[in-house]
DNA sequence: AACGTAAGGATCGTTGAACAATTCGACAAG
DNA sequence: CTTGTCGAATTGTTCAACGATCCTTACGTT
């Protein structure tokens, strides 16, 4: 009987893990959900005006929902919303473009100088095992995304949610420019074995060397985007 | 003449920086400002629930119109937002302090292991001063404003909006907390020093020193505040 | 040619009302 | 003590309307 009432009450105390999910779903928040998919993957330009009208009725919401969405989406800098103008798909600028990047060596930084746990390393492993496979199939778009996992996991070591956090929007508003790189081979090619190498560094806790090579790495990026960024402004 | 144009030019581009003062003013932005003011100052108390009609109409704006005040603030979480119950002052845990602080070691610190700027060390140095001059008045909700000011300042060493933006988000949030220090002056008075200590290291460029300083600064910092935190709940 | 003004149309900002959906407490029944 | 049920209160969402603001175009002035 006790053994019974125990496992009920693990089974009970489980359902915890997944309170997050209950609140998660208005309306508003939905349609956030879709316009950011369809920003990141590019089907707004930036700079494009996103009309109140048209999109609200092309997706069946009330002007007033979709206003709701479009300011979760402009605290999360994918969206500038301009007064009396409307809004419209965030353009970066070079300056924004290296301030994002100042930002990444300051979190990515951080976490390569822990011990990264067990954990963390799992899904950095996995990470570079999936860009190592889909650059061996010539898929360049599922590399820049495996990527872009490496990187968030990463940041996992400092074992912050709200770093975690910040890291998501960091990146999602870098994909915002990755769109300019016309060949995107050329881009993410250089980086898988450079994922490999800091991942060797982790495992070995080499911490210094890894923070060393972070930081050329993350430069060497920066440069690559600005250099294909800046002439088209 | 040429003297005339470099004077007009300059103070054209001085209104730049302005320009952020321009868009900004929507009735929902400026509602949102009077609320996250009553909420840093403790007008509203963590876990009290915020009514979207006694609110609208206190304020004489549309449930609409502050419904997009309450998205905003939710963003910043400062409220929390739950579905078909309303909005709350958002209930910081011991979990989310802790947290708060690993963010601040990190920003802070990659902040203090930077030569800070000119400009950056003349903002550190007004809050340090500031800091004595109301700890000597007895003043000591002053005190803990400067030290906001002071560590707001630190983070402006890394020369990234972003994560000034990031730093002013994280010192609202824990303004929640503060206000359970029963005693402001018990908290407050042991960092006086330490922001002027902490100053001149980064003055002379010990900036290896300071960096464990902070370290030290900060733990203490977290001790403290969750000492008094934790048993109210 | 540069600038100020005016008119018109399009779009946003905000409001107020309405109704559906959901929560929560109270109370009754098992 | 647990489980159903009901009703009041509050939120979620929609809708229509009107004023405010911006953009464009055109016209006249200097």
């Amino acid at each position: 009987m006790d053994d019974y009432l125990l496992i009920v009450d693990d089974a009970v105390a489980d359902l915890a893990q997944d309170r997050g999910r209950l609140g998660r779903s208005s309306t508003a928040e939905r349609v956030a959900d879709i316009l950011r998919d369809r920003i990141s993957e590019g089907f707004f330009e930036p700079g494009q005006r996103l009309s109140e009208e048209a999109i609200s009725e092309a997706l069946g919401v009330s002007r007033n929902t979709l206003r709701e969405a479009f300011r979760l989406l402009g605290h999360e800098r994918l969206l500038d919303h301009r007064l009396n103008r409307g809004v419209f798909v965030r353009v970066l600028s070079a300056e924004d473009v290296a301030d994002l990047y100042r930002v990444r060596r300051v979190l990515e930084g951080a976490a390569v100088r822990r011990l990264p746990s067990k954990r963390a390393l799992e899904l950095i492993a996995e990470a570079v095992d999936d860009a190592e496979r889909a650059a061996a199939a010539d898929d360049w778009r599922a590399v820049g995304t495996a990527n872009i996992r490496f990187h968030q996991a990463l940041v996992t070591a400092n074992q912050s949610p709200r770093l975690d956090e910040a890291m998501r929007q960091l990146l999602a508003e870098l994909r915002l420019v990755f769109h300019v790189m016309a060949n995107p081979r050329d881009f993410h090619e250089p980086f898988v074995q450079r994922n490999r190498r800091l991942f060797d560094l982790l495992q070995d806790g080499r911490l210094d060397e890894a923070a060393t090579f972070l930081d050329g790495y993350l430069d060497e990026a920066e440069q690559l985007l600005i250099r294909a960024y800046e002439p088209n402004r």
